[in-house]
DNA sequence: ATCATAGTCGTCTGCCTGACGATAAACACT
DNA sequence: AGTGTTTATCGTCAGGCAGACGACTATGAT
C-alpha cells in the first residue's frame, strides 16, 4: 500500500515550556503575555512551533534560549554546570485545546537558577517570573495589584503538571541543584527544597542528609557568608543523579 | 497577525502502545508484525494515527481495545477492576524516525493481567506476547527458534522507556495490581514484582510489607490453592494508589 | 560587649527493612 | 497413614535511617 497523505489528518506540533526557578523563597515560572488572539493580553507559557527538520528536544532548547538566553545542560559534561536542566514533561492534544486548529503540544520542563529579568523579544513587560501559586489561582489579584486571569489555553494544567513533576523529582534525584548557581551552600539548597515543596525543613537533619549522601555534593573548598551568619561551605553538584535513599518530603 | 497555515509544517500524529503483562514468570510486551513497508515483516509496537476529533488518551484506548479487547480502567470507579491501566509515556519526534514522513508518536503505557492469545485483525500469527528481553536484544534467536530482528522504527527505545517506567512505578505506587486478576494472592503479587524487576524477593518480608501498608490490599475473605501448597488469602486492590514508604527494589 | 543569624556536629528514640527461624495447610507420592 | 514438597504466614532480631532537638561556632549588626 503506497503512502497516502489523505490517510491521516494533519496536526500542528508545538513545544510549550514550564520554566521554573526559585526567587525570593518562592517557586516561580516564566510567563509571557500573548500579543495576539486567541487569549490576547493573557499570560501563557512560552512556546512555539516545532520546525520541519527539528527534533522535539532541539525545539524546546531553542525556545528556551530564545526566551531566557539559557543554554541546556549537557549531561555528557558532568560535574560542570553549563546550563539549565531540560526534560520532556507530557503531551497535550485535546482537539479543542486551541480554537484555531488542531495543535498537539509537547510540553517540556526546564529548571534554572535565579536569573536576571527575562526577555521576550526585548520587551520586558511581556515576560515575567511569577510565583506559581499566583499563576494557578483562578481569580483575585497578584502581589503587584494586577488582576489575575487564568493562563491561556490549557497552560494551567501544563504548569500544574510541571510543578508536580519538579516536586516529586527532587525527592529521589539531585535535580534540586539545577535551581542553584554553580557553587552553593547547604542552606541555599535547603531553601530550594523549602520553596518547591512549600514546607520548612530542619536545617540540621537536612545538612546531615545531603552531606551524607555519596556523590550528591562535592565541596569546593571555599566558603561564603552571603546569607549572613556563620560562613558556610561551598559545594558543587556531584556526579550522582539518583538519591538512594531519597529525600523525604514531610507529609501534609 | 492573522492565522497563517503556511507558518507551521504539518505533522502526522500517532499513538504507539507499550502493553505489558506478566506471563509464565516473565515480563512480556505485545508485539505486532508489520504487513507493509517500511520494516515489512518485522515486529513493532501496536499503534496508529490519531483521528481528527480524538483526544490522545482516547486514541490510545481505542488502539488498545482494537488490539487486545481490553477496556481501560476508570479510576472514577475505585475498588473495582474494570480494565487495564493506561497512561501516557512519552513522545518521540525525531525527524527521521519514520522514513516516509514527519511523524510524532505519543507513546502510551498499558498494564494488563495475563490474557488469552492476542488478536490483531483476527490473525494470530501477526500478534504475540514476547518477553521484553527477547524484543530488546539485538540479534540471536528467540525461545521458539525464530531469528530475532530489532523492533521497527525507534520502538526498541520506546519499549525500553516503558519497561523502565513500569519498573520504577511499581516501587512507589500500587500499580503492580494492574498486572493481576481482580482477585489475587500475596504470592501472585510477589511474582509480579519478581518478573518486572527480574529479582527474587523474600516471601516473608514481602508479605509483611504489602499486608502492612494501609489501603494497598483488601481481603475478600476467600482463599485459593491454585498455586499449590497451603491455601492463600485472596485480596483485591485497595484504594491506595501511592505507597508510602515505597516498596524497595533490591539493589543490583 | 551583646544579640541575631546561620551553619555544623551530636544524641536519642522509634520505625522500617533485611535476614532468617518456625509453624501451618494443602498436594503427591509411597 | 506417613513422608516429602510446596506455598503461606507469623515471629524475632539487628542495623540503618529519619525526626526531634540540644549544643556549639563563626560571622555581622547594634
Amino acid at each position: 500500500m503506497p503512502y497516502d497523505p489523505s490517510a491521516f489528518p494533519p496536526f500542528a506540533v508545538t513545544v510549550d515550556l514550564v520554566v521554573l526557578t526559585v526567587r525570593r523563597h518562592s517557586l516561580c515560572a516564566l510567563a509571557v503575555r500573548r500579543g495576539e488572539p486567541p487569549f490576547q493580553g493573557r499570560w501563557a507559557l512560552p512556546g512555539g512551533f516545532v520546525r520541519a527538520d527539528e527534533d522535539l528536544a532541539q525545539a524546546a532548547a531553542r525556545e528556551l534560549a530564545e526566551e531566557t538566553g539559557l543554554r541546556v545542560h549537557d549531561p555528557a559534561i558532568p560535574a560542570q554546570d553549563n546550563g539549565a536542566h531540560l526534560e520532556q514533561l507530557a503531551t497535550y492534544g485535546d482537539p479543542k485545546r486551541d480554537p484555531r486548529m488542531r495543535v498537539v503540544s509537547v510540553a517540556h520542563l526546564a529548571l534554572a537558577p535565579d536569573l536576571p529579568a527575562p526577555r521576550a523579544g526585548g520587551d520586558a513587560s511581556n515576560a515575567r517570573w511569577a510565583p506559581v501559586g499566583e499563576l494557578l489561582q483562578q481569580d483575585g489579584y497578584g502581589r503587584d495589584g494586577e488582576p489575575v486571569a487564568p493562563l491561556a489555553f490549557d497552560h494551567a494544567q501544563i504548569l500544574s503538571d510541571g510543578v508536580e513533576r519538579a516536586r516529586s523529582k527532587i525527592e529521589y534525584s539531585s535535580l534540586a541543584t539545577a535551581f542553584c548557581p554553580p557553587e552553593f551552600t547547604v542552606g541555599e539548597l535547603r531553601r530550594v527544597y523549602e520553596a518547591v515543596w512549600g514546607v520548612a525543613l530542619d536545617p540540621r537533619n537536612f545538612h546531615r542528609k545531603v552531606t551524607g549522601t555519596p556523590g550528591f555534593l562535592v565541596p569546593t573548598g571555599g566558603t561564603t557568608t552571603r546569607q549572613g551568619g556563620r560562613p558556610a561551605q561551598l559545594f558543587r553538584a556531584g556526579g550522582a543523579t539518583l538519591l538512594n535513599p531519597p529525600m523525604l518530603r514531610p507529609e501534609v
